[in-house]
DNA sequence: TTTTTAAATGAATGAATATTCATTTATTAT
DNA sequence: ATAATAAATGAATATTCATTCATTTAAAAA
């Protein structure tokens, strides 16, 4: 008896949780040092310890595990853009709450992100999946609430997304490149991110 | 005898450029398509008409192929992006220039930018590559330029950068992928091009 | 303890991979 | 025409690939 006995079959011996993380974890890290051609399922078995035929007990092929460990990172990364978050907020309130919760993400999971953005620019990624349902509602009722109090003028979402985020993404770029423009030295620190921002809120007013 | 002779050693049989091209134009198709795990180079050779050894003619290795490919289209866009443009240009004239300059790349090769991006942000491409010396000296002048002449703040170069074109290329992500955002079409007319750079010009005064 | 169930495995499979090589082909100088 | 040269080739190589399967292991119910 365990603590999920009362969820699964009493007689199913239950997956080891240890197991799947590595796989996740390993697949991630290979991919984002070597590319996708990078993690064969033999050497992502060997990193996580477990046997090749292992990983298919818990993803249905490796196609399946790509895509979950996508949709597994975007759902963390827009849960913890909407920490503390409001479409209620005041426009600079709310947005500097997104610029610093996105940040936080990148900080804390650095190879998660990475993975995500080299997934999200491969043909891998089906752009047509309607995905992340609430955070595209509290997104779409920030931006008519900002416009309705007259923060910030009515304007197509994307232009609104292009300068609101871009400026943020393009730093972050630079972030994790470290030693990337104009052969030089890039520390992305909470100022240097204030700063960005408030130039970006400008472009509001 | 041909056009060639005084460059070449008179006996040699001209490569034909045209299997050249083909395997360059075939091989960012299909990765753009397909990824890179999509371009065997045996595929490739199908496509491009050509033996699989034919390809080794031209290109050392399957590595030295993508990266004479990623170095080809950075090239040919930095070469784009500073048509017409000169670092002495008023900071709004000068960057507008460079927005147009960009969009006509993306329109142009459409395939040639998406393969480039995806190279981007794949761990295959080398960052601590020096490149582009003479576009980035360009670059350079410019933001002093402005600088000294009180069109904008001293800023770190990177946060310039951001401002001043991450909006642009998250505006070009939602362009090539057309139905991306909220679910919703996005075209990139110039119209919409000018609107996003007005707020980007705000930004800076 | 015994039984039942699914987790976990290592070895095996056939297909696909990048690259090479012995030949052939096309071009130009002689 | 012939010789010389490199372009171009198709078939072959050894390796690696994703996936499967017969079997073993572990856990918990009876």
């Amino acid at each position: 008896m365990n603590e999920y006995s009362f969820i699964i079959a009493p007689e199913m011996r239950i997956r080891d949780e240890n197991k799947e993380a590595a796989i996740r974890e390993k697949a991630m890290e290979m991919i984002v040092k070597e590319g996708f051609s990078g993690m064969s399922m033999q050497n992502l078995a060997k990193a996580a310890n477990v046997s090749p035929a292992t990983i298919y007990i818990y993803f249905k092929n490796r196609e399946d595990l790509l895509n979950r460990l996508y949709n597994e990172v975007q759902q963390t990364f827009t849960d913890v853009a909407l920490n503390g978050f409001d479409p209620e907020l005041s426009f600079t309130e709310g947005l500097w709450i997104q610029w610093k919760n996105r940040l936080c993400f990148v900080i804390k999971f650095p190879v998660h992100y990475a993975f995500y953005e080299q997934f999200r620019n491969s043909p891998l990624v089906n752009h047509s999946d309607i995905q992340m349902p609430a955070f595209k509602e509290n997104m779409k009722q920030f931006l008519t609430n900002a416009v309705k109090r007259g923060e910030i003028r009515k304007m197509d979402p994307e232009i609104f997304w292009s300068i609101a985020y871009g400026p943020f993404y393009s730093l972050i770029k630079f972030h994790l490149e470290e030693k990337s423009f104009m052969n030089r030295n890039f520390k992305f620190t909470e100022s240097k991110m204030k700063e960005a921002f408030q130039l970006v809120i400008k472009a509001f007013r």
